[in-house]
DNA sequence: CGTTGTTTTCTACGCAACGTAGAACATCAA
DNA sequence: TTGATGTTCTACGTTGCGTAGAAAACAACG
C-alpha cells in the first residue's frame, strides 16, 4: 500500500510544499495554490477540480497513514504526516527491504548514483 | 509502471531464482517448482494456479519489459531480463529520481541502514 | 430561529491493473 | 490421425484511483 496516484501525488507536493512552516491547511487554502500554481511545470494542472474530489483524496491519503487531519477546528486543516524528504527515504527503505540480499541491491545501487551524490554519500557515511 | 502485483512477484521470484544458471524456464519447470516450494516460507502459495492463469502472468510480465521469451523453441522459455538485486537496485533509483532533492533523501536513506550495510557502502564508495 | 453559504460525509460511476481461468487454436509425438 | 501438451484470445470479478453529485452538518447573519 505504499504507491500514489497522479492526484494523490500532485495533494502530497501541494502539503509538502508547506511542511516546514507547520502551518496546516485548509481544504480552501490547498484549492487557491493549485489554481495559483496553474502554468507551473508540474504535470497535473490544467482543470480546476471539484472540492469533493480533493476531499476524498484527502481522505484516501489519511486512511494510507500519509496526511493528519485536524477535526477540533471548523474548516478541517490538512498536513503531511512527514516532509517530502522523509517519505522518499522510508519507500526507498521499502523496496529494499523486500531483498533478500539487501548488500547486493545496494552495491548495484551506488553504483549508478552521479559522482556529486557519491560524495555527499561519503561525508554523510564518515570514517568508520 | 513499476509495481507488481503477488502473483506477478511470485513468478518473477521463481525466473529469479535461477537467473545464475541463465537457464531459461519452461512453464511446466516453473509449475513443477512452484508445487514443490509448498510449505515454503513465501507469501503467495496454498492453491494450485490454473496453466493458462501463469501463462497470462508471464505475458504480462514481458509487455513490462521485465521478462524473455524464447519463441523459438517449442515450449517456450522464460527468463528473467534482470537479475532481482539489478532490478531492486532500479527500483530504488526510480523512487529517489522523483525527488526535487535527491542528497536530502540520500541523507535520511543512509540515516537508517545497518552499520553492516553502511560499511559496505563505505568499502563500495572507496577513496575519493 | 430560519435562511443561506460553506464544509464534510456518503455514495457511486468509469477505467485500468491484476488474479483468475475457460475455450479454442497450434504443435508435437506415436 | 489422434492424443497430449503448449499457446493465444477473451473475459469476469475485485480493487485502487480520478472524479464528482447529493445530502447532511454546521456557521453566520438577519
Amino acid at each position: 500500500m505504499a504507491s500514489l496516484g497522479e492526484l494523490e501525488r500532485a495533494v502530497m507536493d501541494l502539503l509538502w510544499a508547506g511542511h516546514e512552516a507547520a502551518t496546516a491547511n485548509t481544504l480552501r487554502d490547498m484549492l487557491a495554490q493549485s489554481t495559483a500554481a496553474q502554468g507551473g511545470a508540474a504535470g497535473h494542472e490544467g482543470k480546476d477540480l471539484a472540492v469533493t474530489t480533493v476531499l476524498t483524496v484527502l481522505s484516501r491519503l489519511e486512511k494510507k497513514g500519509l496526511v493528519e487531519r485536524e477535526r477540533g477546528t471548523r474548516p478541517h486543516r490538512y498536513q503531511a504526516v512527514s516532509s517530502r524528504e522523509d517519505h522518499t527515504a522510508e519507500l526507498m527503505h521499502e523496496v529494499l527491504g523486500s531483498a533478500p540480499d539487501r548488500e547486493a541491491v545496494l552495491a548495484r545501487f551506488i553504483g549508478s548514483v552521479t559522482e556529486s551524490e557519491a560524495e555527499t554519500l561519503r561525508k554523510l557515511l564518515g570514517h568508520s
